[in-house]
DNA sequence: CCTATTTACATACATACAGTATGTATTTAT
DNA sequence: ATAAATACATACTGTATGTATGTAAATAGG
């Protein structure tokens, strides 16, 4: 019972998304080739289709390893004991933080949708930092009694912004100004500030 | 001088940019190959690249069309006598009215950054309706004198707020619940109301 | 008006990738 | 100890992209 397998298993699959992800960040998911994948990762095609169904497999799990880490780093700075204003911007700046992570915005903003569908990255957002987003809107209209606007709405235009302030940021603009405009949102919509 | 030759290629090029179109929106840009576009429309892969530098070329010439068509939806129910508030509402619903054409979603906001790249599908949107929108922010906050945000920063923003209903909207959602949250972020963000 | 050149394609070819089928050595279970 | 399952490697097939070349029609020039 030395369980040997599994370790070798988790660790070329490890090895294969790692050298995958490297790729697919520098030249795209299409112009990225499996051989290339695996000479780099020094395995054969073989091993790639045997631990992923394909291509787009292998590329579905990187994501979705990325989608919860950064889930993770916004819980991480939003205890329930912050007030509901406070976790709301300090959720954002982490988001936008973990966002700058190189390759992130383009895997999950850029080629997930065309890769998977928007159903399936939709799925992988609402598990993970949209849910989060979403919790912390629910519970800012609720403290406020609004309910004259729908939260799951609501918290999906916040959530696009978000994801458009992570991408003007990595393309070279003004992370204040973004980030400015980022208060403002939150403050007026959510009705923190008039 | 009958000039025979320019009315031909163009209409060439109309009709490879419609068929592709349609097996764009159906398929997906990669999962379309060129022995498929031309069959349809009944030409051969030499016309093709005879007027298209490759795939990615009639791509973006697909997207441009697009996004001209959008502008002017948007354009025409926006004329400068209208107040500011009643354009940037009226604007908006026409956004969202034009991303109803089947496909447009598809192709301008899930497919175009990958395949194209951000940069060229934020150079195309910001030529046309990105640039519409700018507009209204600008006048909206110069009217009320609020200078205390980047009308760029904030125009992004709401930009992809918009997009995203768009995409909702295009997945089965709530419409009306999507365009009041789009008027509470309008109303808001630029100080129409509090 | 006749000829040279350019245009608008069609055809043929070279290269490369995705996915699958099959073979093999190493573990693991019995 | 042996049978079965696992973790790969190798070989093959089909199809796509881009390019090079060939050809008929259109246009320009003298």
């Amino acid at each position: 019972m030395s369980r040997k397998n599994p370790e070798r298993s988790e660790a070329t699959r490890q090895l294969l998304m790692d050298t995958a992800r490297n790729l697919f960040i520098q030249k795209g998911f299409s112009d990225t080739g499996t051989p290339e994948i695996v000479s780099q990762a020094g395995v054969t095609r073989g091993a790639l289709y045997h631990h992923f169904a394909d291509k787009k497999d292998l590329f579905h799990a990187i994501l979705e390893r990325e989608a919860i880490q950064v889930a993770e780093d916004i819980e991480s700075v939003t205890p329930p004991s912050l007030p509901i204003r406070d976790a709301m911007i300090q959720g954002s700046f982490a988001y936008l933080d973990a966002m700058r992570v190189p390759g992130r915005t383009r895997l999950l903003l850029m080629e997930g949708p065309s890769v998977l569908g928007l159903a399936a990255v939709t799925a992988l957002d609402n598990a993970n930092a949209a849910r989060t987003l979403r919790e912390g809107v629910e519970t800012a209209l609720a403290e406020t009694g609004q309910h004259d606007v729908s939260a799951q709405a609501l918290s999906d235009l916040l959530s696009a912004a978000f994801d458009r302030a992570a991408l003007a940021i990595e393309l070279g603009a003004d992370a204040s100004e973004y980030r400015s405009a980022m208060i403002r949102l939150i403050d007026r919509a959510l009705g923190f500030q008039s």
